[in-house]
DNA sequence: TTTATTTACGTAAACGTTTACGAATAAAGG
DNA sequence: CCTTTATTCGTAAACGTTTACGTAAATAAA
């Protein structure tokens, strides 16, 4: 580890260990001048301060954690690129854990960080939920941010975007561009972020007089290969005219499945996601996203959790929702 | 911090903590009948062992550093998950710094790293250079993979591509699909990647009876608002009929700017890109690209850091070099 | 001058673990 | 029976910092 420590320091300047420890955290009660001859000699000796010991004094990390399911993600590497900038500036450290949307992970990081090796949790949930009572124990104890995906029955500090307005308005859109049959592909149904979206595309078509069929949600659809099979079938079986998904990782299947069943967007079958593609507008066609302000969620995010490590913000259960900005392209073209 | 502690958990117990710390690490020493009791206690009571008091008896974090200019781009946030799992398996924790391409951070961060706080460090340096002492003094002191980019002035392991091999088959491919004209957007050119990538280009113009000629390179030019003006700017007036990019953020550009031109890709212009992007084959026109194996350089570069802690690595100056795939679009179709 | 206050520094304890060393008991060997 | 060895646990020191407390000298107030 570190090679000089502050009793070496001290004894190569003829002082003690406080002396040096005070005089390097700028103490009033060290001359100047004594000051820079510290000072000098750290530089010259390249110390620095051992963390674990000053941590293990201190009760204190200076160290964030952010638990996201993914990190190779439009939405989330960019989230925490925001999160990282903000604790950069509050000189804070940021561990990443990745909890590839399981439960038993995520509680696992979460209990472990109860020890003390981090000052605060940002976390965006799994959705494969083992218990919840993690995030209870942990929020106890350390200050903790919700951002994007949360859980409705858990309390907490939550930033999100406006999930429901944005899936209504998104359906309202497609039924505009003339849609009769529109198709919902379901992710995060655990969470609230999905529950809410799905909820604002049922609420649109109800207010439009037509009603949700449940043939026209597809559920239980992550990530994995099976997925494109599966939106395959959705597709050529209940042949919607338009679809709705709840992320980007669904839609893009959208577009090789229209390929193969030689199906036209958006003269066929029109297509709005959620997404932090930042090339959609070149994608052919050009894909009309609900893009969400991953970064900002990101800095507002840690912004908070700094707020709470200095007791300036009280409210433990809060809500702050952040508006998402529907970009209308070439694939809902009526 | 962490609620109980282990001379809590002790007198608990009516154990010391001596006892306990070796039951919970199942020392030999201890009777199995202690030893369950101790941990039916410890998890009872959550106890959490401090992981500063732990590492600073050990001189040992369990952490690892990465360094990386951005976090939220396709190849970094794919590296990153790479190192993240790997790290998992061996239980040690991941800190993440981005550099913004800056070398005054870069060599911030990494001589603050020399506090014992991480075990080893993988790094993609910046490419604007400040000073390059500090890779010298801190792989003296940690372990230290270099992954994707380095410099050739410095030794050390490193984890790269055939950077110069890609280059030369893909400017290469430009040729055989018809192109005279070809145009080099440089990027990362202060680092072993940047150069390499362009002497590929180069050689294989060479090898091919053309010469490169200074105007069809593209320099300065990284990734803010500037640049598109200037590739722009180099379209129409150098009217290149083929470009090879050393970063995907300098090609996409050049579809905007075709469209801004009136230019055809890949009739007028043909485009081939080093990316990372996962659906260039959704682009309008579907993008030639050079694919990096990010994952795998992530994954690689954390394996041999890990055996770098076991001793089980003994090389100091080594350059693995995996292969980069090159996939064929219309972007470059003759 | 004496006393009170300020300045500048040192001593030692504390943060929570781990581990070298020692000791007490039990088991084994003679 | 005594001696040796193995088993099981406790004591105390150590990791490197920080800080409450104490103290000596210098300065100010009386």
């Amino acid at each position: 580890m570190g090679e000089i420590n502050i009793k070496q320091l001290a004894s190569e300047l003829n002082l003690s260990a406080a002396t040096v420890s005070r005089a390097l955290r700028d103490s009033h009660e060290i001359s100047a001048e004594t000051k820079a001859r510290v000072m000098e000699m750290a530089k010259k000796l390249n110390y620095e301060p051992n963390p674990f010991a000053s941590s293990l004094r201190h009760q204190k990390s200076n160290t964030i954690a952010v638990i996201v399911p993914e990190v190779a993600n439009n939405f989330f590497s960019l989230a925490i690129k925001g999160i990282e900038e903000v604790a950069r500036a509050k000189d804070h450290h940021v561990l990443i854990y990745q909890t590839h949307e399981s439960g038993e992970l995520e509680s696992s990081f979460m209990t472990r960080l109860l020890s003390g090796r981090v000052d605060g949790v940002l976390i965006s949930p799994a959705s494969h939920v083992a218990s919840k009572d993690y995030f209870q124990k942990v929020s106890e104890k350390i200050p903790m941010v919700f951002f994007d995906r949360d859980h409705d029955d858990i309390e907490g500090v939550k930033i999100t975007t406006d999930d429901y307005e944005s899936a209504y308005s998104a359906t309202q859109h497609l039924l505009e561009a003339g849609c009769k049959r529109i198709g919902f592909l379901a992710a995060l149904d655990t969470l609230t972020t999905g529950k809410k979206r799905m909820q604002g595309y049922i609420d649109a078509l109800k207010d439009n007089g037509l009603t949700a069929e449940p043939e026209l949600i597809v559920t239980q659809c992550e990530n994995n290969e099976p997925c494109r099979s599966k939106i395959r079938y959705f597709i050529a079986r209940q042949k919607p005219d338009g679809i709705l998904s709840s992320i980007e990782e669904l839609a893009l299947p959208c577009y090789y499945v229209c390929k193969e069943l030689n199906l036209n967007i958006p003269k066929d079958l029109k297509v709005i996601t959620y997404s932090n593609l930042s090339h959609a507008e070149l994608l052919n066609p050009s894909l009309s996203t609900i893009n969400q302000p991953a970064f900002e969620i990101g800095t507002e995010a840690a912004t908070i959790l700094f707020k709470m490590f200095s007791k300036r913000w009280y409210d433990p259960n809060i809500t702050i929702s952040l508006k998402s900005n529907i970009i209308k392209r070439e694939s809902t073209q009526a």
